[in-house]
DNA sequence: ATCTTTCCCACCTAGGTGTGAACC
DNA sequence: ATGGTTCACACCTAGGTGGGAAAG
């Protein structure tokens, strides 16, 4: 019969994962990907741009998850939590704390409440395990939006934070996570140069920027070397 | 407690779809989306280009689902059903059968089975329902690949099908639908000029060929008129 | 010869970058 | 003036088209 060939395919879902990874939750482990490059943005403080129809996040966030039971079925979230209390300023090149945070906004409260879903959610623990799960579609933004973009406050300092949630019969929640390395502070325009220099370095999608470096290292070199 | 907001924005992917749809499957409606432009290539035979390393479908199979559970957790799977036994040649400006099938392939027990599942997959049945479900990112291929794309033979005539699987604790078929708009013959390259003309009407990705045609509509008008 | 397949290509769609001027 | 935000833009990444020559 037909329909056991489209069983098994649905089968193959499962098996990819499913000897590795113990069944219980106690061994759960979430270790964050590129740790190497965030730290190298971490070290001068890390911004994100937030625009009015979201801007992706470079580096990307990116987990490894074992640990899960491959068989059941999770979703996975992350949110975004304000690291302190303050409004930032970058003046004479450092970021320093200028008063006290805007009551509104801060990520909470708003459309999914300021929680981004990963889009393969939900799904089996097996699928989650089975590679590295990659939120690299996640936008944030400053505006209200119609949906799906994080909302946050310019100038303020966050920590991406990871859910792992269980959604069997009945939700539950199986565990939060977050890393020091991501935090970041959201910003309209970048304002430390370093960081637009590491951006650009490292990001493809501004690679046009990187060539016009390469090409004229110093900043003010010659016009115009002919190549021919 | 911000444990409850994670909960609240997991359960509004339940909530989108669920005052429509009977929780009972008696009621499960598919339809097929544009159905009048697949009724256009119908007409005059339709062809899907295979490669060796995929070529989507145009026009894209969508569907729109309704009368799941909005609760219960579905995966949606497409394959493609040999439409006949024949292998088939156009000649003449016509398609006509040419001798029987070869055993090989015809889309059976490689890799997933021929099996497509939907990028989706699994997912409620609210989320199914909450808009059409498209197939775009299928691809048709005539060799043994990596994975993800189905294994047709080039020449032979194939019906899409969809499959819609409970994916509770117990696996359960719930569904075959198959549309006879949605037929085609696998091709290496278009037999019939009528077919390349509509693709290139319809399908955004090939505007290039489009312009040309629009700016020269005879065929063969004059060679180049400044537009200055 | 004829039919079918393969490969490279120009030309698109779709959308992610920081820039720098304008705006507030 | 100052500091923050917005916008159009050139320039990329990434990848989906059929054409046409070449190969099998």
């Amino acid at each position: 019969r037909r329909m056991s060939r489209l069983l098994s395919a649905v089968e193959n879902e499962l098996q990819a994962g499913r000897e590795k990874g113990d069944p219980t939750e106690r061994e759960l482990k979430v270790t964050l990907e590129d740790a190497e490059l965030w730290t190298k943005f971490q070290s001068i403080t890390n911004e994100m741009i937030v625009t009015k129809n979201g801007r992706r996040m470079f580096p990307v966030l990116k987990v490894s998850v074992s640990g899960l039971d491959p068989s059941s079925m999770y979703s996975l979230l992350l949110d975004f939590v304000p690291a302190d209390g303050c409004r930032w300023k970058f003046v004479n090149g450092e970021w320093v704390a200028a008063g006290r945070a805007e009551g509104r906004g801060h990520g909470e409260g708003r459309g999914h409440g300021g929680v981004y879903i990963h889009p393969d959610s939900p799904n089996f623990g097996a699928h989650w395990m089975k590679a590295a799960v990659t939120f690299n579609k996640v936008k944030l933004t400053n505006k209200v939006n119609a949906g799906g973009q994080i909302l946050l406050s310019s100038l303020h300092k966050y920590e991406p934070q990871l859910h792992i949630v269980c959604v069997g019969s009945r939700h539950r929640l199986v565990s939060n996570v977050s890393f020091k390395e991501t935090q970041f502070i959201a910003v309209t325009a970048y304002q430390n140069e370093e960081i637009t220099s590491l951006k650009i370095k490292y990001n493809p999608f501004a690679k046009a920027f990187l060539d016009a470096k390469e090409r004229n290292p110093g900043g003010r070199g010659l016009p115009e070397s002919s190549e021919s």
